[in-house]
DNA sequence: GAGGTATATGTAAGTAAGCGCATATATGCA
DNA sequence: TGCATATATGCGCTTACTTACATATACCTC
């Protein structure tokens, strides 16, 4: 009971359901600068937002060099997989929409499946576009 | 998305998945004494819980004489519906049980399905008793 | 090591949520 | 009308959450 309560409370915040809706397009993970972009926030509340997230076990974050990629988890417990699943599908609607079409135009600019590029620096957001050429590291193409 | 959200926040409290566990047993609906009874728990809270639920449209109250029975709300969002079913069995897990043994016992008492006894006046809780005999008004016996 | 980029977090301020008590409202009955 | 029971709610207090800004950490490249 505790662990479906500790679920809905990281659930229950806009915000955090934007993130969740993206993050369940994407099994392989997304990294925070994609998400930043997809979402229109500042870097420190998505990554907060995250954190959150990831301390109630929904989600799980893994360096790849620079960036952080993170995922929703799998193994929860069922009535916990139950929520998030529904409430990824709740992409269905209005915003969650524009959301989506953001983060798929962004990770067009991926490069062997790794995030390549930053994010736009400061608000008032613009248009994304790619910030620098390829900084690919070893291992970079074994992800996604 | 915004339904969700207001669900998700109503959802996000032990007492209130209690609630919901308890609910999803008994679709006709649950009078507000039996959950008192059910849950161990002061009336006003339960009464307060009971409002934060109604105002995010999850459940629906319906008089009956002194009575008011409680029950989830069916016609929500797809999205809402799934997660409310999610979290209604989520009474598989330890604590819920003992709720939903104490809520059948208490349902036992009913005279004509509907509820027709008060609550145990004040704590420390002591076994669920009958508190005075049937008053059962005009049209009682419809319900359940 | 220096410098740059991506991500995380300490902290302070504003806001909302929960609890307890008392009390109000609503209904039934005499 | 008056009393009793069931339910709802206003209020003060405390605690938890959200935001925003600044800054720290982690990693890469040179």
């Amino acid at each position: 009971m505790h662990e479906i309560v500790k679920a809905l409370k990281a659930l229950a915040d806009p915000t955090r359901l934007r993130v969740v809706a993206l993050l369940a397009q994407v099994p392989d993970g997304v990294c925070v600068c994609e998400l930043v972009d997809a979402l229109r926030l500042p870097q420190y509340q998505v990554s907060r937002h995250l954190s959150v997230l990831r301390a109630a076990g929904l989600v799980e974050g893994r360096r790849r060099g620079t960036w952080v990629f993170y995922r929703l988890r799998s193994g929860l417990p069922g009535t916990v997989t139950r929520v998030v699943r529904a409430v990824g599908e709740a992409g269905t609607d209005e915003p969650a929409a524009e959301d989506r079409r953001r983060l798929h135009q962004r990770l067009q600019w991926r490069q062997n499946g790794v995030c390549v590029v930053g994010y736009a620096p400061t608000r008032p957001f613009r248009e994304i576009i790619p910030v620098r050429s390829i900084p690919v590291s070893k291992g970079a193409s074994r992800h996604a």
